[in-house]
DNA sequence: ACAAAAGTGTTGGTGCTACACCCATGA
DNA sequence: TCATGGGTGTAGCACCAACACTTTTGT
């Protein structure tokens, strides 16, 4: 083993912030990611995940959440560590080694990062040609919340603290981009959830329920979450 | 954004390499995982992963590859990344990200790393305390082991290119510490084994058949695996 | 009354667990 | 022929998808 580390390496964090809204195309809710512009070379003015380097003080998931907040103006309402990314070839400049997170915004909290001309959002199913390999990245960051979706609780992140079952399989149905039956979708998920007395009234229907999350009730697949202390993994709101 | 990183943050990767070995209490076949002992502080003298320092011209996966022949003599037959560690404080010296992969080797491989005053092979279950925060690294680790055994092939880069099915089953009940029923084990693998023609004679009984992996069955669950282009997981044998 | 969505019941299929049972070999 | 593990068959149960059906509101 070496005494020290050779230097040259530059040690940075990005971030896949996901949020939903409306498709262009189908009108039904969708995945959307906000993008940044670079601003210098390599890949001047192409489109990039928010991001940046590690500073000192601070845990790399305290450093994904400062950069997000620093370049787009996003706190998200959950954060987690995706992957570390490391190849030799992917900056054609000098050597980066990225640790990427992955987030969710809910709708209210989207609204800070508005369009502009150094940040805009883009439908998850038609982005740019991007700089470095950050399209491959998305990739799997999607491939992630779609699997994760599917067994643990995240979706909650994307809603406020009460919500009704049509709601929540919405957020459920655009990240799956398929349509869920509403009686199963039901038994699925309300183990994991307490009703609250409230309903919403004003539609031309039955008033659905509104429904919070069993703070009890856990998540079957931990992930990262036994290792919570280490900051790996967190929901912020 | 900063216009640069700032320096003072050490790279490194680590390894956390599972063989199988028996059990000094039980006598079953158990995860058994080596360590190196640390000669300089901080942690003089305690055992830690193997690991060093990433240098230029490599992957991450490369630069773990290396460690591990450089400090155990170890060439794994599966190595994979677990997870990016950089908490400000696990290392009271300096700020040290940690990458951390894990590997699997076949007993013939682990034979590489002899015990010694440098190198110890210690049971997962009976691990000492070590330094930095490898406790909390190895117990996620075998956390991600046991769960991935369950929907992936990875038990076959414990054994050679064919096997009996006891002894694939036996692989599975070293890493999940329970018996599993035969018959059944047999009905949930046999979709990705191919039969060959070769039987092992010798025991008292019926000779058990021997089977190697179906190359044509790709796992269901991908993992890091959709862009194992990018060096995240591989098989070397 | 009717439309629309909320919410419940039911049925058929699929897959898994537990365990009974037969098979092939060495001693 | 007996002991031993290899390998097959099967009944019971849990879970899940599909879809019929009832409930509760606004108009």
């Amino acid at each position: 083993m070496a005494d020290s580390p050779r230097d040259g390496i530059q040690l940075a964090v990005s971030t896949v912030i996901f949020a939903l809204r409306e498709h262009p195309d189908t009108g039904l809710s969708a995945v959307w990611i906000p993008l940044v512009r670079r601003i210098k070379e390599p890949f001047l003015d192409r489109w990039a995940l928010p991001g940046g380097w590690v500073t000192e003080p601070e845990s790399l998931a305290d450093a994904a959440a400062r950069n997000l907040l620093e370049t787009t103006g996003v706190q998200p309402s959950y954060l987690e560590q995706l992957y570390a990314f490391g190849d030799v070839e992917r900056s054609t400049s000098s050597r980066v080694v990225s640790i990427v997170y992955w987030a969710l915004v809910r709708a209210d909290q989207a609204e800070q990062a508005t369009d502009g001309d150094n940040v805009r959002w883009f439908p998850a199913d038609h982005l740019p040609e991007l700089a470095f390999d950050h399209n491959v990245i998305i990739e799997y960051a999607l491939w992630r919340l779609r699997t994760k979706v599917e067994y643990s609780r995240i979706a909650h992140a994307l809603l406020g603290e009460t919500f009704t079952l049509t709601e929540l399989r919405n957020v459920h149905e655009a990240i799956l981009r398929k349509p869920l039956d509403p009686a199963n979708f039901r038994r699925q998920v309300e183990g994991s959830l307490q009703p609250t007395d409230a309903v919403v009234s004003g539609g031309r229907h039955r008033p659905p329920r509104l429904y919070r999350y069993n703070a009890n009730t856990e998540l079957v697949d931990n992930g990262p979450l036994s290792h919570e202390k280490t900051g790996s993994t967190r929901v912020i709101s």
